[in-house]
DNA sequence: AGCTTAACGCACTATCTGGTTACTTCGTTA
DNA sequence: TAACGAAGTAACCAGATAGTGCGTTAAGCT
């Protein structure tokens, strides 16, 4: 009838439910783990039905899988899609640990999500080729940021790119994981708008102060 | 009969049996989480009826809170017997980064049960006041350490302890508890010997640089 | 020895939960 | 427009799971 320009809204459209299962499982797994997820209230959540879940995915763990999936490949196009390349070195640096920081930041659902993934000693994700290839780029552009660095005089020589890499990625995940119970054993709001602010500096500088010379 | 010399087995002892109860639902909880742990496998490898898990602690979950905060105040007790006082601000300060790493380490369980207690937004340490008295020596003892060094002319001033605190836990922590998916996205075996070994320096290296004047 | 208290364990249940069966309804196309 | 496959649903099931009722027996005390 009318034509692909106007957005009918299908009463069954495959495509739309699969991605709200997907959505809702993502929200209910990172709640609460995939041990304390509840498969109904994935269903009742994406406003489908249970037996849609099993059509498309097959199983929980199958369902938990394409979720952690996802998560990996979302972040790492995000990341992508950053352009350091016209920057200075030290500038493409910072805004690279920014990035990361605010990524986490907006994206705790992936933070929780590599944690479950993680107590399941990656079995999940072992079978992604995808992850790998989007990983190995990642590492070359660090590894080309290090070498512009050193070869302007700014940064030293012979840091190891994955080192740097893990570091950067270490020094806001966990402020940020462990954001609960860091709250309460150092007895400050470590999500109050200036103590993330301070953080984010504090991280840039521990990032500059590793590469100088 | 025998005196209190000899270790008599005995058949009823109630501080035992809770204590391997409480050992148990560690491993427990640690590997599956609040949510998939169970409690019939936390009785079956404590030797123990499931009826006394419940004698003992009330319920699943107050079990792991009990769990949480032995954790809690052991790696604190543990990090309390370090002498740091009679060595020069500088090795004292790596012999913390090495103390905590090795700490991470060797206690795997500690960084997954902190993790799923950040999972549920620390509800289960929310009551207690001995972490936190805990954790007030110890930011004291940074913060001196950070004073001494300061005098000495070996590290700069206007660090916050808190924030160097939780940069020297997070970049041990990050790379342990991450080491699953990791190892998959790095293509590398993150805890082969020589690979420890190189973090651990990279550590030291990161945490040194970001305190020197 | 007798008595009281607390450790201990069997067997049970109400409920939950992942997964399925059997069926209906919509959309597309021959 | 008939008909066929795909999208969608409700009701159901078997096994799992947190939690208990109640009886038994060891340990300590007098």
């Amino acid at each position: 009838m009318d034509a692909e320009t106007t957005t009918k809204p299908r009463l069954r459209d495959a495509d739309a439910t699969r991605a709200r299962i997907l959505a809702a499982a993502k929200k209910e797994f990172a709640n609460s783990g995939l041990g304390g997820a509840r498969v109904d209230v994935i269903a009742d959540t994406a406003k489908a039905n249970k037996r849609m879940i099993y059509h498309y995915f097959g199983s929980k763990e199958a369902l938990f899988q394409t979720v952690v999936e996802t998560a990996y490949i979302e972040f790492r196009t995000a990341e992508q899609s950053l352009k350091l390349d016209h920057l200075d070195p030290k500038s493409a640096l910072e805004n690279l640990v920014r990035f990361i920081w605010d990524y986490f930041l907006k994206n705790p659902e992936f933070i929780t999500l590599v944690n479950s993934e993680n107590l399941h000693k990656a079995k999940h994700l072992k079978a992604s080729e995808a992850v790998k290839v989007y990983n190995r780029r990642y590492v070359d552009m660090m590894a080309g940021l290090l070498e512009r660095g050193v070869k302007d005089g700014v940064f030293r020589a012979g840091i190891d790119p994955v080192q740097l890499n893990i570091t950067i990625a270490a020094i806001g995940y966990y402020y940020l994981t462990n954001r609960y119970t860091g709250s309460i054993v150092f007895e400050r709001d470590l999500m109050a708008k200036n103590a993330l602010a301070q953080r984010l500096d504090f991280n840039i500088d521990t990032v500059l102060r590793l590469v100088s010379v």
